[in-house]
DNA sequence: TTGCAATAGTTGACATATAAACTAAATGGC
DNA sequence: GCCATTTAGTTTATATGTCAACTATTGCAA
């Protein structure tokens, strides 16, 4: 049985639009599970090196409810990743003078180090990875991207019950 | 719960490969989640919606194996997916003749009428989704996509193929 | 025939993910 | 100042996901 699996053999309705969404559905899980073993040597997935890089690259330390929110990570969920970064001495969790609710998340050290280790290499790879497109069809994918989000996320309220 | 949300917000390398990349990537993450939320009603996630649609359209019953390479589900994962979807009474295993080791899935009568109930208007939130795009649009969608998915099983030899 | 490798599926440990219910603290209206 | 509401984060329950170790069975080959 061979290996090589394309989303169109998933479920084929002789349908060139479902056929471009689950493309893009299928290429993101293919780079999801590259990613999480990219990253595996050094972090515990993707995730981990996503926050990282928010910590890195912000002006500010972000809240947790911040970075939840800049990753599209429930709330709950951070919390769990917090903790399981902060013992793995990644980040550290600051006290905010004037609220007793809220955390400042900052990279440590460590963590730092570590970042910068994956940095380079992670963007190797992309570069590589990227290479296969001319600058117009990097473009374009940009453009067909963005407005393919935009209509995700206007289209999506509710979507079984509501029919217009 | 989210904010309005772009990728390129995430990390700026100012690499407009990298870019597309996160684009192809978030955008995933965006119709993971709307589609999770699509199903929810009927099922308690898009990947029980892609195994009924597998096991309804395909000739043979799959074995839990061949389910798990054709959606990229790994095994273990499998088990515990379909033990949840037997005990919800979606589907059934059923027993070999001349192979006690494996299973043959398929849906049950209960599980067929569900994924009818979903499937039409599933198509037709594809089919809005889409509509954004020409189709000469489209088309570029999918070859791009393709080419992409290429490059990630070709570049990542660790990684979803290996070689024979 | 025996014995070993390959295959199918399960289990256990752990990470990621969401929703709902919860605690504690801040805020805003009066 | 008081109280209802909001906000930040945690907890709990459950689902999805991977990997490695395991059992049972099959298949092959010396």
């Amino acid at each position: 049985m061979a290996k090589k699996q394309c989303h169109s053999e998933l479920v084929t309705f002789e349908d060139r639009d479902h056929e471009a969404l689950m493309g893009v559905w299928w290429t993101g899980v293919l780079l999801k599970k590259g990613a999480n073993r990219f990253f595996s040597e050094f972090l515990s997935s993707e995730v981990q090196f996503n926050i990282m890089m928010v910590l890195k690259h912000s002006k500010k330390s972000p809240t947790q409810n911040e970075l939840g929110e800049r990753l599209l990570v429930d709330k709950s969920n951070i919390t769990g990743l917090l903790d399981r970064m902060e013992a793995a001495g990644l980040l550290k969790r600051l006290k905010v003078a004037g609220d007793r609710r809220c955390y400042h998340i900052e990279l440590t050290r460590k963590g730092l180090k570590i970042l910068e280790k994956v940095e380079e290499p992670y963007r190797n790879h992309v570069k590589k990875l990227m290479s296969i497109f001319t600058e117009k069809e990097i473009n374009n994918l940009n453009r067909y991207m963005a407005r393919l989000q935009g209509a995700i996320t206007k289209e999506e309220p509710n979507a079984l019950e509501d029919k217009e």
